[in-house]
RNA sequence: GGUCCGUUCGUCUAGGGGUUAGGACGCCAGGUUUUCAUCCUGGUAACAGGGGUUCGAUUCCCCUACGGACUACCA
């Protein structure tokens, strides 16, 4: 590859940015990266109507939560910006009259209303209507009417559109990076309209003209553009500029049933769809984020890294140097994937074992802060070490060792009648005892104290060390007995005995 | 309807003319942990169907079925 890879991803911001437009950007980035190349953001915001306050800002923090910044692109400046449509509006129009001039576009005056009716007219029939060489001479634009008629109406601020002329009975011949050799025969596409009569491109004529001037080389975009291809092809030859390489992303798919993966599909199936959390400005409607269900943004990035893609060996789990380093386009799938929110769990599971205890015991400290729970940073660390292991979310340290904050008031009722029988309380009565004369109060010394104690009383560890828990815990679960009673102290595991004797 | 793309365990997938069709998630069982979870071990389970080509097809070709995308002055 002789010429700089330069790749782009280009959203609309119509909305908040959909966990598959993620890892549409993802595959960019990787790409870009391998090949040392960069990797530019530009916002397609050509349709004013669709246009949401907030969506860019959220594509642009999404990007950097993932840790998948870009080069260039809004507010980074790169010396092929601006970075968003709207403000290259003056750019295009030139461009649509150069085709026009060269014979590859027209005018058409047709209305919405009238192109309305013919779809209607052609369906009752049981055809599909298209605007392309079958009929364009039979409707108004610039190939069926008189040169004067056409001056006249623009004369007159008719409203127009500039259609592409796509070229009759044409074998195509693309190649897609991923799909391989594809043909095409022209005469079934239509006559794209390239400038709306707004005065704004289409997504098709500003595409290829940001493309072509940000000296993209690669369109790396998802499966609903491949029909677009063709079109695209014919524009750049229309040009006379040399088409960039192609590659058409699988979509991603609902977890169950069918079609691509949807807003609702989260809502439904109580899983996120978007990266980070969004308020619809108009509704104010909520939807839930990966980062405010606080999954790691390495998880989410390594799930999706693998959803349409794998390097071809066992390994599983990368981080993004690895991605990068791992990543081949030529791999990519052609088929869609079903989402599978358990393995996303599954990842985010492996990347909190990663993580540093002291981080993850900040962050737990905001949950408690919360709560209204004061605590000390190197209990808590010591707290989060102890129960990182059974935790997938950190959210998961209060569900997991709320016991070490407060004491049990409630237990748990199946166990407590299971396990604390007639001659418990007598039991745990002597248990005080040998806990009151531990000294040291350390795991190991009340471990020594305490089983020495069963083994002599003949009592059984049973009968001791499951009341022992349920007292300090309420429920029969978590870490090692002894490990509890050293963290919580000696005044409080004998509080918590004798609460426990005192209620059961 | 038309055009295009696709189809390996429930899911994500490896593989590729001759394999016991491999891994992972999930699920199930056993072990460890005198709890729970983790962890370990094992198990369950797939080449959509039909025709070719071939000594031999899951793999190559064709058809069918199914799935998907597109079919706007939206991207």
């Amino acid at each position: 590859m002789s010429q700089k890879v330069r790749v782009r991803f280009a959203p609309s911001p119509t909305g908040p940015l959909h966990i598959g437009g993620v890892r549409t950007a993802l595959y960019n980035y990787l790409f870009a990266k391998k090949y040392k190349g960069d990797f530019i953001l530009r916002i397609e915001d050509t349709d004013q109507n669709r246009f949401v306050e907030g969506a860019e800002q959220y594509i642009i923090d999404s990007l950097n939560w993932c840790g998948i910044p870009y080069n260039e692109g809004p507010g980074k400046e790169g010396g092929y910006g601006p970075y968003r449509q709207s403000e290259r509006a003056h750019l295009y129009e030139q461009y649509a009259r150069e085709l026009i001039d060269n014979g590859n576009a027209y005018y058409a005056f047709d209305t919405t209303d009238a192109l309305d009716k013919h779809r209607e007219e052609h369906e009752s029939q049981g055809k599909t209507f298209i605007y392309n060489w079958h009929n364009r001479l039979k409707l108004e634009n610039s190939l069926s009417l008189s040169k004067e008629e056409v001056d006249q109406r623009i004369e007159q601020n008719v409203p127009y559109v500039i259609r592409f002329k796509t070229p009759e009975a044409e074998t195509l011949h693309l190649q897609d990076e991923i799909r391989g050799s594809m043909e095409i025969d022209t005469s079934i596409l239509d006559d794209k309209v390239l400038f709306k009569s707004d005065g704004m491109p289409t997504y098709h004529l500003a595409n290829i003209v940001d493309d072509h001037l940000m000296e993209i080389t690669h369109v790396i975009r998802g499966e609903e553009w491949l029909p677009s291809m063709a079109l695209h092809i014919l524009l750049y030859r229309a040009f006379g500029w040399t088409a960039p390489k192609f590659a058409h992303l699988p979509l991603i798919l609902k977890p169950q049933g069918k079609g691509k993966l949807s807003k609702r599909d989260g809502d439904k199936m109580g899983f996120p769809v978007f990266p980070l959390e969004w308020k619809d400005p108009k509704t104010g409607e909520i939807s839930s984020g990966y980062r405010e269900e606080n999954y790691l943004p390495e998880a989410v990035v390594n799930m999706l890294s693998f959803l349409g893609w794998n390097p071809g060996t066992e390994q599983e789990f990368f981080d993004l140097d690895e991605l990068v380093e791992a990543f081949d386009i030529t791999r990519v799938h052609k088929s869609g994937a079903k989402f599978d929110p358990e393995k996303t769990k599954w990842f985010q599971q492996h990347y909190l074992q990663l993580e540093d205890n002291e981080t993850l015991a900040i962050q737990f400290l905001e949950i408690l802060d919360k709560k209204g729970i004061e605590a000390d940073l190197d209990y808590t660390t010591g707290i989060v070490t102890l129960l990182k292991e059974r935790a997938v979310f950190v959210d998961d340290f209060w569900e997991l060792g709320s016991y070490f904050f407060q004491a049990p008031e409630k237990f748990e009722e199946k166990a407590a009648q299971k396990i604390w029988k007639e001659e418990t309380s007598e039991i745990m009565e002597s248990l005080i005892k040998i806990i009151s004369q531990t000294d040291a109060f350390t795991k190991d010394s009340i471990q020594d104290n305490v089983k020495s104690w069963i083994t002599t009383s003949e009592l059984g560890f049973g009968k001791v060390m499951q009341p022992f828990r349920l007292s300090l815990v309420g429920a029969m679960q978590g870490p090692d007995v002894f490990e509890i009673a050293e963290i919580i102290g000696k005044n409080e595991t004998l509080r918590r005995l004798k609460y426990a004797i005192a209620t059961l």
